[in-house]
DNA sequence: GCGTCCAGGTCTACC
DNA sequence: GGTAGACCTGGACGC
């Protein structure tokens, strides 16, 4: 991707208008840990701007439509209060099954239940990467299935951001099902298996990658691919990433930043904006190899990737006090 | 407005 | 295993 459109949203802030309040909303509120920091996982990466979230950065919040199973998808606002993250259901009422599906989905995304003690750990000793501890960083946002992560990290791929924008809108507003309010869920394995070639080539525009979603969906809709128990794996990370490069259109990047949002972070998953910041901040501003990055974060194991994460996006956000 | 060039990551064929 | 070219889109640029 083009790495000076994937920033664009720490410029732009609010491009949606804002959802009308309604007079009787509910409300969900969930624990924190002490560690957690929700503005610094909002704005992880990029996820935040892609639908169906949308990203509201004058009141810090990220509005999203939850797929809940059989009835209407649901759209809620999530926002920090205090310890706890709070869920402001568009609904009076919300059956008990779609608010455990909804709050479990939370979790899944801001990583509530992630232990960050041997990361932290890992990086306290590091002047230059203690920050991390004390900011609260390394949650990195992901959306609350792994298909769903899969298809946008292919969004990403050999594209500007405003092009992967793009794809994910196509995709969501054609094949996602509508909430009460009119925005949509992103679509299922099943539904997105429905949609013949043609949709992902001339409406998505996904390009040479159309046919790579198109097979995606039909083996994971068809359940000759379980992309889902990715995230339970006990697979060692080389083997599922030979298990996920067998996706079409998953690379090396791909793979490993498809690894990261599943909880590991051996793999760096370099794209051109990495290389170019690297270069920047740590290279006077020359470009490198791979290995010389590699070497860089070597240090910290199996949590490299997540420490070069945090080494690039420092600045990203003001740190206060 | 039109045409051309280029960047972006992965796939495939070839050596 | 390594490499070159094709894939497709949108932005930048020149005319």
């Amino acid at each position: 991707m083009i790495l000076c459109d994937r920033r664009r949203f720490q410029i732009d802030g609010l491009d949606e208008p804002a959802i009308p309040r309604r007079s009787k909303q509910m409300k969900l509120s969930i624990p924190a840990p002490p560690d957690f920091n929700f503005k610094r996982t909002i704005l992880s990466h990029g996820w935040c701007q892609l639908l169906p979230c949308r990203f509201d950065k004058e009141r810090w919040t990220l509005r999203r439509v939850f797929d809940v199973g059989a009835s209407r998808p649901i759209a809620a606002t999530i926002r920090a209060a205090g310890k706890r993250i709070e869920i402001e259901v568009a609904r009076k009422t919300l059956g008990k099954r779609a608010s455990e599906k909804i709050v479990r989905d939370v979790r899944h995304m801001f990583r509530l239940d992630d232990d960050m003690s041997d990361f932290y750990q890992a990086v306290a000793e590091d002047p230059h990467f203690a920050w991390i501890v004390r900011a609260g960083a390394g949650r990195m946002l992901r959306s609350p299935t792994v298909f769903e992560d899969l298809v946008k990290t292919i969004c990403t791929t050999n594209c500007s951001w405003a092009l992967t924008e793009k794809m994910v809108a196509g995709l969501t507003n054609n094949l996602g099902l509508p909430s009460a309010d009119g925005h949509y869920s992103f679509p299922s394995p099943e539904e997105m298996a429905k949609a013949p070639p043609s949709f992902y080539r001339d409406e998505m525009r996904a390009g040479y990658r159309a046919p790579y979603f198109k097979e995606l969906a039909d083996r994971v809709a068809s359940g000759e691919l379980d992309v889902e128990s990715w995230i339970h794996s006990d697979l060692a990370t080389s083997e599922l990433t030979k298990e996920i490069k067998g996706v079409k259109g998953v690379g090396d990047y791909a793979a490993e930043n498809l690894l990261k949002l599943i909880g590991r972070y051996d793999g760096l998953a370099l794209d051109s904006w990495l290389r170019s910041k690297f270069a920047r901040t740590h290279n006077k501003g020359r470009a490198c190899s791979d290995k010389k990055i590699t070497r860089h974060y070597a240090r910290f194991g199996k949590w490299r990737g997540l420490a070069l994460w945090c080494d690039m996006t420092k600045d990203w956000i003001e740190e206060q006090g």
